[in-house]
DNA sequence: CTAAACCCTCACGTTGACGTCAGAGTCAAC
DNA sequence: GTTGACTCTGACGTCAACGTGAGGGTTTAG
């Protein structure tokens, strides 16, 4: 398949495609004419690039990892004690991510849910600022 | 207290703290010679942004949001209905991103705890390539 | 055989939350 | 009253993962 199709499959932007590859996270055939020609592999292995990516993984660190990930279910593993390393590392990174979101949402739920006070509801006008009334909000696009 | 004392108390960087007030977060006193004055509620204040910051959201967002948690315990909730939906919305990206770290950190973990075969071992010898053979690592700092 | 659709390689632009440096004023201790 | 730590306001730099054309070949359906 082509990049196009490629990009169809897994979502990712042609751009963004071309860009894992610049990154070496990515290898495609290429046809005579300079197209770039992916298999199925690289349909699950552009998946596992962007759940990587938004785990806040580097692509540097995506490039160590992913030939650890050559067939799924029966893959290698971590040779390398360095790479080790940085994968608990990462792994520690990530759980704390998770509960620092879970506190956010814990903050947002707390004010989603929280009782209106009907004097409150008339001094907030959504339109005006509520702190001290020396500033209104900033811009509020989109 | 002065901006490196509240710096120090939260991790902040002065550089950040100025941010912060620079997007309307953090209104501290001023003393005649311009200096910045903060008390202790500030500190939670820029815990708060923080983490929500951590979180994913704005400057934008947070500056909507941080009026709706004046006092801890007893705040006030969100009036406009047009920042109801935005919390609604920020809610579910901080789940959907959850989500995704679960799931890359058990691909981690799937890593990590892979057994290795004592072949591919050999194979892996931590300064070469793995796949075609055709192309080293990228530059490894840190 | 031609036109639309697809793809190529540069290469500069974007975004957000700061880092960093310059030049200058302020505060606290001695 | 002076030194050294602290703070101020600009204002440009950074970094990562792309976005966005420009200018030009390639493929394929008709």
């Amino acid at each position: 398949m082509r990049i196009g199709a490629l990009s169809h499959l897994t979502g990712a932007s042609e751009r963004a495609l071309r860009y894992y590859e610049e990154q070496g996270l990515l290898r495609p055939l290429r046809r005579p004419s300079g197209y770039r020609e992916y298999t199925d592999d690289h349909v699950h292995t552009v998946r596992s690039i962007r759940t990587l990516l938004a785990a806040g993984l580097g692509t540097a660190t995506i490039a160590e990892v992913l030939p650890c990930m050559v067939d799924e279910g029966g893959q290698l593993a971590a040779a390398c004690p360095d790479l080790l390393a940085d994968l608990a590392r990462e792994r520690n990174r990530i759980t704390a991510a998770m509960d620092e979101l879970r506190a956010a949402r814990e903050m947002l739920d707390a004010i989603i849910a929280a009782p209106v006070p009907p004097e409150a509801a008339q001094a907030l006008d959504c339109d005006e600022a509520v702190g001290t009334g020396a500033g209104a909000p900033r811009t509020r696009s989109s």
